[in-house]
DNA sequence: AACTTAATAAGTTATTAATTATATTACACA
DNA sequence: TGTGTAATATAATTAATAACTTATTAAGTT
């Protein structure tokens, strides 16, 4: 038996840790925080992320997928489109923080 | 020529990206964020943080490396023993923060 | 039918992680 | 002083993941 099963304190900041390192993973690639910063609030089509962030549709589709995969981003289907957006607040919090804490506030 | 040479804007934001997520990218393993967790604003020794964590002191001594080669963390030597701490404020809000976001606050 | 938009598959290369063994540094104390 | 021991770092190897490219597929439009 391991510890943490026997203290429900510890199981619980293990399963934050893991919850939260696999989020961050997640983010921390320069072309999918950068996908998040053209996103923000707004809900944008695949097309338009594709033409700002300068790779190949493909490489694109494939970030988005883990993006969304590991619940950052929700995306919408609307006819032949697919609109991205970030998924929840929490996330969204997180991003706006990132940003004050990485960009230079010019 | 490429554009972010002509326009100064998307240079800094491109600066800001790739900053930003080389530090994320060394915060979002599980045992490097369980490090930065037992830290917070404490100076802590690596006997202390082996014995926190839970891998072997080579692997704790070569995460160790990877956060203190991006300057997530600073360390002072005294005596036998490395005493590490996180480097600057910024990124000890940016840890709190994160610990905001992820962890539930019972 | 041809075209647009997006996703998936397969293959290759690059990066990261963990293990084991060894080196380095500082101390303790006979 | 020399030897053992504790604390930490480094090196080398192997194993696992992740990323990118190219080609193809699927679905929806015109």
């Amino acid at each position: 038996m391991n510890i943490a099963a026997m203290n429900p304190e510890l199981m619980t900041q293990e399963e934050d840790i893991e919850r939260a390192s696999r989020s961050l993973k997640a983010m921390s690639h320069p072309l999918r925080l950068k996908i998040l910063c053209i996103l923000g609030d707004r809900e944008v089509s695949v097309q338009e992320i594709v033409d700002n962030v300068g790779t190949s549709q493909s490489n694109i589709s494939q970030h988005l997928a883990i993006l969304r995969d590991k619940g950052i981003l929700a995306s919408r289907k609307d006819a032949n489109r697919v609109y991205y957006r970030v998924g929840d607040a929490r996330t969204l919090r997180l991003i706006g923080m990132m940003q004050e804490v990485f960009c230079r506030s010019s």
